[in-house]
DNA sequence: CCTAAAATACTGGAAAACCAGTAGTTTTTT
DNA sequence: AAAAAACTACTGGTTTTCCAGTATTTTAGG
């Protein structure tokens, strides 16, 4: 790997102390990697950056006190020479997103490969972004599903989604909006249109997938 | 521990490597426990148990192939000799109850610890039960929340319910399973009753929060 | 085999959602 | 001040969902 005798320095978060365990276990072959500290929390992570340095972090998303993806964006933010990167286990797409736009430069999932491993913390730390082959699958589905084609809604919609996914009908949120229920049905008509759903079903899925609510 | 040089043989099934190392980690130390095998699917630990003996399976109810609930069933039921160790991260509260009734001997969250596991999987050896703390205090709280609560959907039910969040209407879902589309109904007015829904909005909602879908 | 649960299907009627188009009024942006 | 965007509201009609029952057939478990 050539890089002399330094050392990449890993902190690694994450509450579960065998996911921890396991990543030191992958990690601990390679002399080039020297896993720095292990956080259980969010807080301790951000105790621990405030005293020292690192170069990668193991961030999973699923932490007890703090989102994950808070953390990346402290991190981020703070400490521009740490880079991050995310951690967790499938089918949390949405979450990855958040990771990448909060300045995650990795994304692995926690069923990672010893070689996928090390590859993502020397690829990220000398500046590469590293996403894992089954990442970059979800990415493909989703950069079209999820960002690009998620539709700005104004403050008005957004409100009436909101009561419509909690289950309100047309009439109820007239009501409570002070608002004719046409004009209320008009918004719900503008909403499934922007978001292409065909009925209230998928007009909720989409709005609850999309953490648009 | 007292158990002569009889070693405890322990199989682990998990498709998360990184947890299969964990758990082998926090057990390297103790001489009466021999990690015998590790599966990362179920088909594979079925194999496995066709020719070889275990006396616990550290069991992830997360698999790719088989559900974990499905394979604790099949060793209950045809290895009575070799007990059944849960694992599962938090919040799957209900899968719990499911692998209890189906024969687990134990239970634990995947950030248990080094001297919580030993002693969860000795005791189990011996014929005890053991639930980690953390599941403890989930059982209490699940037994009003998931079982009072989170109604149990047959089949039909599930796969009905599924359709219904996919966008369909009544009518497609019954062409889709060619049944009429009153059937469908009837099954869409249970579902709703079930899980206290007033419309397919907060159906929707419910069956995606309570990850019924 | 028998029973309970599940799945199936119906009647008939009310409510809510869906569709397409139009259009006036406010607010924001340029 | 003009243009664009957002919010408002309507007509008129179709489709889907929702509700309250009832009832037969299958299926699974003891």
């Amino acid at each position: 790997m050539a890089l002399g005798n330094i050392k990449i320095r890993v902190v690694i978060v994450d509450d579960h102390p065998l996911v921890i365990e396991g990543l030191k276990s992958l990690l601990k072959g390679h002399k080039d990697i020297k896993v720095q500290a292990c956080c259980t929390t969010g807080a301790e992570a951000l105790a621990f950056f405030k005293q020292h340095q690192a170069d990668i972090v193991l961030l999973d998303i699923n932490l007890p006190d703090i989102s994950g993806t808070e953390i990346c964006k402290l991190i981020a933010k703070q400490y521009t020479n740490t880079y991050v990167i995310g951690l967790s286990t499938y089918g949390e797409r949405s979450i990855v997103n958040q990771m990448i736009s909060n300045g995650a430069k990795g994304y692995l999932l926690k069923n990672v490969t010893e070689s996928e491993l090390v590859e993502a913390i020397s690829k990220v730390y000398r500046g590469h972004y590293y996403y894992g082959i089954e990442i970059q699958k979800a990415m493909a589905n989703t950069i079209f599903h999820t960002l690009g084609n998620t539709p700005r809604l104004t403050k008005r919609e957004k409100q009436i989604l909101k009561l419509i996914v909690s289950g309100k009908t047309t009439n109820k949120i007239a009501d409570e909006l002070f608002i004719s229920p046409l004009t209320v049905e008009t918004h719900r008509r503008n909403l499934m249109k922007k978001m292409n759903a065909s009925n209230t079903a998928s007009l909720v899925k989409i709005a609850i997938e999309k953490v648009l609510v």
